[in-house]
DNA sequence: CGTCACTTTGAAAGCTTTCAATAGGAGTGG
DNA sequence: CCACTCCTATTGAAAGCTTTCAAAGTGACG
């Protein structure tokens, strides 16, 4: 997937001149440096939901699921972080959702104050806090469509190709996370995730090595079925976050 | 609902301190002073989803609708934007949604590099932007919430209720929109959506003068429904959205 | 080898959608 | 002022997709 070092150098758009900085190249991450590496075992909390957002998160190693709950329990996945990714830049004085380790992970932390005062200070680095928002804002958006227009296959499929682009290999893709994170996250019930994966492999679009290691066999069936039509794709292009000027 | 003015000083939580800059009182509202004012009639689209981002909007009047739509036409509305609301402020190159005018609108505009160099150069707007950008994330979690694992009835009294909060007098609510598009809004039919409403009102928990003004009639039922308890109210409080120092 | 957690599969139930028809309201033209 | 049209909303009945309930299968671990 795209480091936030890379996603900020884009090539640029033509409507738009791109303000040049002395570039430094510092990136987002960079904030961390020095910061001691905190290890989570698999299903302890990072953070809950309502906690007073006292830190910014810098993932280095796993996968964590942000979710929230409602009141009688039933729970919602409104996102999986990745390595790479800052965690827990919302702005309130609050934490929006709870977040949970689905693998071993491995994070460092900075003090929200001093993680605004700096940002505060660089535009470099405001571009890129920018950019986060935006990107996740953009991922959002995905997933209302997903969850309020999309049946199970095709939500099922968008999920498959959405771990690919972001951290498959050749057409081969690892979720960590169990069938019930999956489910939470696509606004379904285990049964049928589970049910829209065994009609895929028999359909032969999908192939499992194992429960958690998949294989995408047909690609652009896949994309049709998910929706993504070519439309799609050109808007990932231009969907790299940076700052006009 | 909140004006953007309201919303940068709020009682402070005890964690933080927060900056204090000369207050100028300035808001991001007051960027689009002397623009001319544009008018769209309902239905009209104001800009479309992949429309390379030229401008940011400051609604004066009127309601809008955001959306996004699959390739088979399927539509999700992804949220309503109401007078006072800045439009447009995504980071990327293009628009991430349509917006198209729901009743009358009122907008002004201005270019979005003359947008980003203002805000780049005043903390105080700057903060605005991350809190406008803040609460929409916010909004697109519940949202998330809902479209995931709310029940028909219980996506409705929720719209009603975040309707209400936004822009309810006393116990009344205006539904300017139609119920194709509180249906788009909630992932749902247009039918379940309006059988949903009568049920509402034969148990007396609402009720009607006009198809589009409502009157909540248990407040407290209502709630319960929608799955708003007490934590949510007060996480109401604490959602101002402010720049931590 | 037994336990436990996760996953798969089957069958019935349930909720929402689809299809179809009726009703209500605003605007137009005779 | 009424008839007519169009669009939106409501209501009913049947169909369909997903969920619920139940049971069996799989794999990791002690």
């Amino acid at each position: 997937m795209d480091s936030p070092r890379q996603s900020v150098s884009p090539v640029a758009p033509s409507a738009f001149h791109w303000r040049s900085f002395p570039s430094t190249g510092l990136v987002l991450n960079d904030m961390f440096e020095g910061q001691p590496v905190e290890s989570f075992a698999p299903a302890q909390a990072i953070f809950w939901e309502g906690d007073a957002a006292s830190n910014i998160f810098d993932v280095q190693e796993g996968v964590l699921r942000i979710c929230r709950i409602l009141p009688d329990g039933r729970r919602a996945i409104v996102g999986f972080i990745y390595p790479g990714d800052v965690m827990g830049v919302s702005f309130e004085a609050r934490y929006l959702f709870s977040a949970e380790a689905v693998t071993k992970v491995k994070i460092r932390r900075i003090p929200r104050n001093s993680f605004f005062a700096q940002v505060d200070d660089m535009p470099e680095l405001r571009q890129q806090l920018f950019a986060v928002l935006c990107d996740e804002m953009s991922a959002a958006l995905d997933q209302m469509l997903l969850l309020g227009r999309k049946s199970a296959e095709e939500r099922v499929v968008s999920f498959l190709l959405s771990v690919h682009r972001k951290s498959g290999i050749e057409n081969t893709i690892e979720l960590p996370m169990t069938r019930l994170d999956i489910a939470d996250y696509l606004g379904l019930t285990i049964e049928t995730v589970s049910r829209m994966m065994t009609s895929l492999m028999r359909r032969c679009l999908i192939s499992a090595s194992d429960k958690h290691t998949l294989t995408l066999r047909k690609m652009s069936d896949l994309r049709q079925i998910a929706g993504w039509d070519e439309t799609e794709e050109q808007m990932e292009s231009v969907r790299r976050a940076v700052w006009p000027h």
